[in-house]
DNA sequence: ATTTAATACCTAATTTTCTTAGGTATTAAC
DNA sequence: GTTAATACCTAAGAAAATTAGGTATTAAAT
């Protein structure tokens, strides 16, 4: 048996974008902060994002048009919240097929889709 | 529909080695070149390995132990097998089976796994 | 009351891993 | 006799992460 624990790093490269699309997608309105814990609970603490990586992230999908921003302060707190445009939702169906179709390669690639692999 | 052409870098980014350690577990010697003819091969154009990647991911290999190498000589062109040591075969395994439980955790990260998509 | 942990944002230096763009040389095809 | 395919390689640069900092507010624990 396989135990679970945090990915190595490598594999988490170039889905981080994909990563968050899509979860603004399903929410419509999240912050930085909200996405890191959010990635990290759904999968069981093994995606943790860093936060080096998260930010520039949304910096960039800011800049490329992808995501909006909207600050609100909770008390002196401010929170940045980030939602999709409907570019970035173009950008989104199209990692995430692109994604999906590459998973599919890989599994075929790895010889993983012989038996009931797939649960 | 999605039609099918060369994954973006960034998703083959950190599967290199995982691709390449499990075909020398099914074909035991491989050369370079033809590694990355047969990666084309099998994902029809779809994952073309460059080799400005590929020999120096060769080469890490060798360096930490997960291969040998043979040299052949095909007249007076030089040919480098690459065979898998038992540690690479460990390697392999791990590298494998967290690239497959990493798969499936994107899978339900980004909510593919609700219908018949796994076709 | 004060330290610690959690929340919430950010950046800069470094590392890893790839692409791009070269280079050498042999052999087969046109 | 040139071009394409085979077969190896490296170095400079880019991309995207990690590591390791920084600031500041608020809640929890001692």
């Amino acid at each position: 048996m396989y135990i679970c624990h945090m990915y190595s790093s490598e594999l988490i490269k170039g889905t981080l974008k994909t990563i968050v699309l899509n979860l603004l997608k399903d929410n419509n309105k999240m912050y930085g902060y909200e996405i890191s814990q959010k990635v990290k609970s759904m999968t069981n603490d093994k995606i943790q994002i860093t936060e080096g990586a998260l930010y520039p992230t949304l910096h960039a999908l800011e800049k490329q048009g992808d995501v909006t921003t909207e600050k609100v302060y909770i008390g002196k707190r401010v929170r940045k919240y980030y939602i999709l445009t409907d570019q970035g939702e173009n950008t989104m169906t199209e990692r995430v097929n692109e994604l999906s179709d590459f998973m599919k390669t890989m599994k075929f690639l790895l010889d993983l889709d012989t038996s009931a692999q797939n649960v």
